[in-house]
DNA sequence: CGCATTTGACCTGCGC
DNA sequence: GCGCAGGTCAAATGCG
């Protein structure tokens, strides 16, 4: 699985549309006469306004929608980022004195980034967290080399059961109540292998109950029993890989308005927009690649919402996660 | 009938 | 040592 298809861009794509509504309404009629001269065709352009409108206010909302998401994020990271470090340099000074509830705190320090929504957070156990030096006190702890990866999937609200399709075999093994998440945590063995020792938590966040955080414990010594499945497979749920997001352009007299459809499959895009300009032809889409990336790098929303999604990824990427990056 | 899931009981580690 | 909370076990149950 690539990591760019979990890390991505989208959220900085939606700063355009969204300033756009909220602080000025967009000339619509140009963008449309223009479009429906591009189109080469003529369409009500009352009908269209409505269907736009309509379009508008709902990309409008989820875009709003989308920001606040974002916000708390980026607080939940900075948060948690500070934490981090105060907790590196605490350790770096006085190795000595650790904290022996080790197990429950590093699930504590977890439970803040349970709003990374659609990311997916792989980060080593003891020996990457700076308290690898209590291994010499516990001995018993220098076997758990396991890897504890977390995943975040959306799921639709209607949807209460707590399976996370990853391609992998699971066999569930209990479940239990949690005291900080009145949602009940399931656990899952592999049972795709028999000797396989990878252990798997699924438990619905606390912010926002239609997302669920699995957290994986400890490495496949198997292959993924349905990779390609796992690809193709129409499952209901929608891992949130970001990188396939669809997405609709439209002109203005300002520029191009690149406006994601976060709501969609690619197979469900029913907004149906007018009949898409040439698109197709060479000429057009060089010149709606230009304006994007002129209109995106003029944006200084963009440019810092860029440099905080990449400084990120650069964490990400600090941590050793092999196992999703294939 | 076999397998997966459910669920209450039990085990283990930690804090007080 | 006791109580609490998370994790695991295993008998009961459900489903194909």
């Amino acid at each position: 699985m690539e990591y760019s298809s979990w890390i991505n861009t989208s959220l900085d794509l939606n700063i355009k549309p969204l300033r756009l509504l909220d602080d000025a309404p967009p000339p619509k009629k140009e963008a449309e006469s223009d479009f429906m001269e591009l189109a080469g065709r003529k369409v009500s352009v009352k009908e269209e306004t409505g269907a736009l409108m309509e379009e508008l206010n709902r990309v409008s909302a989820e875009n709003r929608k989308l920001t606040q998401m974002l916000t708390v994020v980026c607080e939940n990271y900075n948060a948690l980022r500070s934490q981090v470090m105060e907790y590196m340099s605490k350790n770096a000074d006085k190795s000595s004195d650790l904290s022996p509830s080790r197990k429950r705190k590093s699930e504590s320090i977890s439970n803040n980034d349970a709003n990374n929504y659609g990311a997916m957070v792989a980060n080593g156990t003891s020996e990457s967290s700076s308290t690898d030096d209590d291994s010499s006190k516990n001995p018993r702890e220098e076997k758990i080399t396991a890897k504890i990866s977390r995943m975040y999937v959306r799921t639709e609200p209607s949807d209460t059961s707590l399976i996370v399709k990853d391609g992998y075999q699971w066999r569930k093994y209990g479940q239990k109540v949690t005291r900080d998440n009145p949602c009940p945590r399931a656990y899952f063995k592999c049972s795709f292998a028999p000797t396989c020792p990878v252990k798997k938590k699924v438990q619905r966040s606390v912010e926002d109950q239609s997302v669920l955080v699995a957290t994986y414990e400890g490495e496949h010594n198997h292959p993924s029993p349905s990779q390609a499945d796992q690809e193709t497979s129409g499952s209901t749920r929608c891992v949130t890989t970001l990188g396939s997001v669809p997405c609709s352009t439209a002109l203005n007299s300002s520029g191009p308005t690149i406006t994601l459809d976060l709501t969609k499959s690619k197979s469900s895009n029913e907004i149906k927009t007018p009949p898409r300009p040439k698109v197709e032809s060479p000429e057009f889409q060089r010149f709606l690649v230009e304006q994007m990336a002129s209109s995106l790098t003029k944006d200084p929303s963009f440019t810092s919402a860029l440099a905080a999604a990449i400084s990120g990824r650069i964490q990400l990427h600090q941590s050793p996660t092999e196992k999703w990056s294939k």
